[in-house]
Formats: structure tokens, sequence, C-alpha cells
DNA sequence: TTGGTTTGCTAAAACGAATTAGCAACGTAT
DNA sequence: ATACGTTGCTAATTCGTTTTAGCAAACCAA
């Protein structure tokens, strides 16, 4: 690949010179209209592309910036990676995303070589393995924003839906529809986006009266989801036997989807059905799942908007500690 | 950030020996044990940590694969990129990953910017506009593996999926159930892997003697996909009115099960169903979606295990072209 | 014709590591 | 005492940029 200094020598002037030329500092550096068309054209000619390990080397900036997400398969996050990476871009920004899959260590781990790569931000789902390497990541002024939940003890902006007010407009939509044993189905993640939605589906539970014991609750271990996950939320529905039901999240919806087909139910009239999360295929389900939508690009761009703030990039945001509504998509299965 | 400077200025020894002893090479260097222990025991105490840009500089190898794929929110391509990470990342390699959303050019620039991010090596789902990029990688030796497809010009690896024969056995699984006449839905993409399918469809069904006329054949433009797909395949069902269909791809399935869905057609018996690639959710329709499965994760490890091999990171693999087979996933749709 | 300003360009240092070549001190053989 | 090898370490260069400081030549004013 051609160098700058290649380039300098093929023009006949010095590295500096070249250099200026090509981040249009010619008028300020009074490098001639002539010489700096010159090299311009040579540039071009030698297709010359700088090197960008060095001009961050130089620079001090990747203009790049670490997602790490909770994994890069799953519906919510490949939509939400890919809008953060759109706009990361109209900023000029390049982004490294990485998956922490819930495994202990693992989003450690990652900061870390996100970190040896000198990523300029971060954009973390968070879980309590990073709380001590993201503190040390504040202190040092390097700025991280959460999106989707936020580690409490830590004093750093975040995006994310309103989790307690989303499973709250889903139980009410659920009880003015006449259903009042309602289950919630949820994963035993110890995170506050899990703990708000399930408060919420509670405090409306029993604000209603309707709360009568902890049946009504069907929290699975997370590291079962990919495992029995089906089979024991078809027994728990065989047992509880609840008019409706609110699964927590997309992945436990699709498994709580399958559990309810596997045992031949009829939605919504002998259970009716609400997830919290929207996925692609739910109108093709029959019927047709309703569901509480994540505004997934809100989310994206305002985390984006946060971060470029703090980046010195963008105008800096006010407000840092942002709740984004839902909102319920009507559907056929309640 | 500590540097390897700072590291050897705590120690009282020169940047030189901190290096050797980091490295493991205090051996071969002659530092003695003692010594090396010392440097070891700082770094953990001031928590250094290389900068891998300044080390990419030096080194010239950065230790990342550029990885371009047509759209990341795709189920097919975010189970690929997870499985590829994965892979990579046990040769010590970290992934840069970018879509092209099918947007002329947005690949070659792609390129271009994993170019100058001094990429080790491209793992890429190529497109017609990639063309003269990828053959100026191939010619300067830089490792380049194609996956899902690839550009007939180019002399360069590839794994993918037996696109024909996947087809012809989808086909041939309909015959068998005494389905005749069968549509085949797809997308006028130009590329080597939409040809394909094509022609197995076209091929199995001449060879049966039922292939009557191109109107067996419905070809959406890839700009519409997103806009009035839906529409033109249902006006297509309702004009042609096949005994089942064969769709091309994951999102052209899903569109047509829109389309069926609206036009309230009653699968299997009104109509058939088949859908090229897989989906999470195909077993939750109803009734649950035939698929011709490619094998996600043979693809992502066949094609990282070339490139490791063509960076000398692993052994070099002998057959380098290579086509994986697909299986049935028989459901209820056909 | 001296001194000052502007014009147009460049030398050299710096970023943080890896690596090559080599140096001093000591031991050993002759 | 001389030569040679080994041990244990380091100085200096390099990678490809950006940037600071500065230099020579031309121009201008008095």
């Amino acid at each position: 690949m051609a160098s700058l200094k290649d380039l300098a020598k093929l023009v006949g002037v010095s590295p500096t010179t070249v250099s200026f030329a090509l981040n249009g500092r010619s008028r300020e550096m009074r490098i001639s209209e002539e010489l700096t068309e010159r090299i311009l054209e040579a540039a071009k000619q030698l297709g010359y592309q700088p090197n960008n390990i060095a001009v961050a080397l130089r620079t001090g900036q990747t203009k790049i910036i670490g997602l790490i997400v909770e994994d890069i398969a799953n519906h919510f996050f490949s939509n939400l990676a890919k809008t953060i990476e759109d706009e990361a871009s109209r900023f000029g920004y390049r982004v490294v995303y990485c998956s922490t899959e819930n495994m202990a260590g693992k989003g450690d781990e990652l900061i870390n070589m996100l970190q040896r790569q000198q990523v300029d931000g971060y954009l973390i789902t968070p879980d309590a393995s990073m709380e001590e390497r993201m503190t040390a990541l504040l202190k040092r002024d390097i700025p991280v924003v959460q999106i989707d939940r936020y580690l409490p003890g830590l004093d750093c902006p975040y995006v994310m839906v309103d989790n307690h007010q989303g499973v709250v407009s889903g139980v009410e939509f659920l009880l003015k529809k006449k259903y009042s044993r309602i289950s919630f189905v949820t994963v035993d993640l110890d995170m506050i986006q899990m703990k708000e939605r399930k408060l919420g589906f509670v405090e409306t539970m029993t604000a209603h009266g309707l709360f009568k014991n902890k049946k009504q609750l069907l929290e699975l271990p997370y590291s079962s989801v990919r495992e029995d996950a089906v089979e024991r939320i078809q027994a728990y529905l065989e047992k509880e036997k609840p008019e409706a039901v609110l699964f927590a999240t997309n992945y436990v919806g699709i498994l709580g989807l399958r559990a309810i087909k596997n045992l031949q139910l009829n939605v919504p009239d002998d259970l009716a059905v609400v997830c919290f999360d929207d996925n692609e295929v739910f109108d093709l389900c029959t019927p047709a799942i309703t569901a509480i939508r994540q505004p997934i690009e809100s989310m994206a761009r305002g985390a984006v908007k946060i971060l470029m703030g703090e980046m010195g990039v963008a105008k800096k945001s006010a407000r840092k500690q942002v709740k984004i509504q839902t909102s319920i998509v009507r559907r056929d299965s309640a």
C-alpha cells in the first residue's frame, strides 16, 4: 500500500506538505493551489489510502465505538446494532460489536479488549460483571452510554425503554379485556430491566387486588433458557391454567409460544398472550401475537446521540438518563 | 493509560526488556527469571494493557478480520456473524462487521474502509460492485474468503450452500407429495446464489415436464422488497393459483407468508409452502413452515478455517471452494 | 539597504510498541 | 595475560501519520 511518504516522493515534496494538502489545510498552511492540485491528483492516481492505524496512534482517536450487546443473533439486538451502526457512521464513526451471551466474565473481558483496541467510546448493555471496569472507564472520563438497562450503582448515562410502564400498559390492556387470572413469565436475570418489568406486573396486579400468590409468576433460570425452558413453561401452564400470560422478553415469548403450541391451547380463548418486545414474525403467527413494542430505532439513535455528545462530536445532551415509552401492538392473541 | 515506557520506568529497566518479558521471550533474550517476575508483577499492579494500535502499526498485523454481510439484522446473517465471531476469537482474531444492505456502492466503500483499518483478512458476501476492489485485494495477496455466494470472475475461495441441490430437493419433496403446479418466488438479484436457486427450480420442473411457462416464476424487484412486495405476491397467487410455492429466501418467505395470511389461504390444502432458509420461528407458524435449512454454523466455521489458512494462522485448507449440503426440515406447510 | 512581513514549504519529534544490533561484565580456556 | 564465549541487559530504529517550530526567499516600507 502506498504511504504518504511514497506520495510525497512521487510529487517531489515533503510528507508534511502532503499531509496538509490531503487534510484540507492548504489555505491555512499556505500550500499553493497549484501544488495542492498536483498532490491530490497524484493521490488519486496512486490510489492512496491513509493508514488509519497510524492516524489513530498519532491522533489518539480511532473513530471507533465499541458496542457490547447480549446476543447479536437476537432480533432485538441485531436491529439495535444495525441502527447504531447507521447512526454512528453519520458522525464518521465505525462500530465494533461483541456479544456477551450473558456469560459470566465475558463482558468484562470484552471491555478489556475494546480498551486495548483504543475505542473512543462505549455503548454497553451492562451486566454485573462489567461494573468494575465500567467504573474505571468513567473515572478516566471515557465516554460510556448504557443501553437497554443500567447498573444502579453507576453514574453513567443510559437509554432504555420504560419497562415498568410497558408492563403496566400490557397488564392493563389484559385487564380491560376482562382477563383477571394473569401470569407473568420471565427469566431470573438480576438486571434492572427485568426487575422493573416484574415490579410493573406485581404492582399493577396488586393494585387491582388480583395478585393472589407467587404462582402467578414463573421465573425461568436463565441458564435453562435454551434447554428445558419449553417444558417448564408447559408444565406451568398446565398446572396453573392462567387465562392470560405476559411474556417478559422476546425469547421467553418464543419459548412460551412453543409450549402453547405443544399444549394445543387455543389462543386467545384458552389462553391470551402478550409478549414484551415485538418480533418480525409475530404478525404471521396464528393468531397474530399482541406485543409491547420497544422503539428500537429511537433507542439506538438516542444512545448514539448522547455518546457523541459525551465524545464532544455532537452537542452535549441535556438529558442523559432516558426512558422511552413503549407501545402496544394489538393483534389477535389478546 | 500506562504505557510500556511507564512500566519500564517504574521497574527501572529499559522498554526493550519489558517488551521481551511481556511477550514471553525472557528465556530467548536472556532476561533473568527474577527480573521477569518483577516486570510481570509491576504490569499487573499498574493494570498495564498493551496498546493494540501501536502493536498493529509496528507489526503490520491488526488481528482483525473484516466481515461484510448483506444485512446484519437478517436472521441468517446475524447468526452467521455470531458463529464467525466465536470461531475467529478462537484464533485470537476480532471481527468487524458491516452491512451492505445491497446498496449500490456501499460494499465497495466498506472494503475501502476496512482496508484503511488495515484488517488482516476479509470475509465477504460479495456483490458485483465489490468485484474491482476484491480483485485488487487478491492481487496484493490479501486473504479473502467469500461466503454465501461468489463472484464467478474471481479466483477466490468461497463457502456456500449448494443452492442448486437445495432447491432441487425442495422441488422433489413437493413433487413426491403430488403437487405439480408449483411456483417459485424469488428476488431479481443478479447474484450467483439466486441464479443457482432459480436454475435448480427450472431444471427440475422441466425434467418432470412440469415447467409450462414463465408464469411459474415470480421475480420481485429487490428494491420493492420492503414496500409493495406483499401485494405483488398476493396478486400473483390470486392470479396463478399454484398448488405449491417455493420461496427463494428467508425474507421473501416472510413476505409470502404475509400475503398468504392476507388471502386467508389454507396451508397446505389451498397452497403448500416451502421456504429456502429456515427461521427461528417457522415452527411457531400455523401450520409450521417446511424449510430448506442452510447449515449456518458449518458455513461460518468453514469460512473462518479457510481464511485462517490463507492468513497462515491455521493449516492451509486443501479445498477452497466449498459447497455445503442443505437439508429439509419437514413441518406442516407441505 | 536595512529591517520586517509574508509566502511557501520542510525538518524533526511524537504517538507506543517490537526488534535488531550491540555493549559491558564476567567466566573460561590457553 | 590474552582471546573468546556467555550472560543480562539496552540504545536506537522502525511502522505511517500529524503537528510544531522554523527556514529561506520574496516582497514591502522607509
